[in-house]
DNA sequence: CGCTCGTATTCCTTGACGGAAATATTTCCC
DNA sequence: GGGAAATATTTCCGTCAAGGAATACGAGCG
């Protein structure tokens, strides 16, 4: 699992990141949000500290995790030329015309 | 695979969208351009034109692909909340406090 | 100092995905 | 229409990640 943006690509880190965006929050509120058993939540996160995306403190029996969304640069900067793309091109229009089979 | 970003977590998908860029390509040229059997790519491109991010023409021969970038709209959605995030905060000097175990 | 709560880790099973080879299909050229 | 070139589809296999259950670990409270 070597770049960010397969490790966003999950869509249960994706929420966890989400609920990071509120603040800092202890991991078994994140189980408690999350349609998952508690270890499953706990390799997520591993996942998502292993990228850089989230730090862990340690406040009393309490593991709290905060966002560090920096990593998360790294698809903006993908993203760029894309974005370029999307404004110049009318792709509504294209994908009428193009489309002669599909499906 | 559902959602955009799943599909182009795919290197070399990513890879086949960022050779569009260029403009519009033949499967053909594609394959050359990556290093998969020509099955491989076919596939590939399946999975980006079911995903709405390309779209086919057939000259002569050829199957011409083209960029449509649009639905990767729907990741820069996704960024933008954190996108704020690391404008506002100093992830350095967070994780450089915080982290007090790890690895 | 032992217990308990909170969380991480291990082990296992399962399903999905990527890749190659072989084959089918389509389109054009003659 | 036959054949070749371009591309798609099918089949099979290996790998890897995700999920759950059970278990281990660790910190603080009594």
């Amino acid at each position: 699992m070597t770049g960010v943006l397969e490790v966003v690509a999950e869509p249960h880190r994706r929420r966890i990141l989400d609920l990071l965006l509120e603040g800092e929050k202890s991991a078994g509120e994140i189980v408690a949000a999350l349609p998952l058993s508690q270890p499953g939540v706990s390799k997520h996160l591993k996942v998502l500290k292993d990228a850089g995306l989230v730090t862990v403190r340690q406040q009393a029996r309490l593991r709290l995790y905060r966002l560090r969304p920096g990593p998360l640069r790294e698809i903006d900067v993908w993203l760029a030329p894309f974005r370029d793309a999307w404004n110049e091109r009318l792709d509504a229009l294209e994908s009428h015309l193009d489309t002669m089979e599909e499906t």
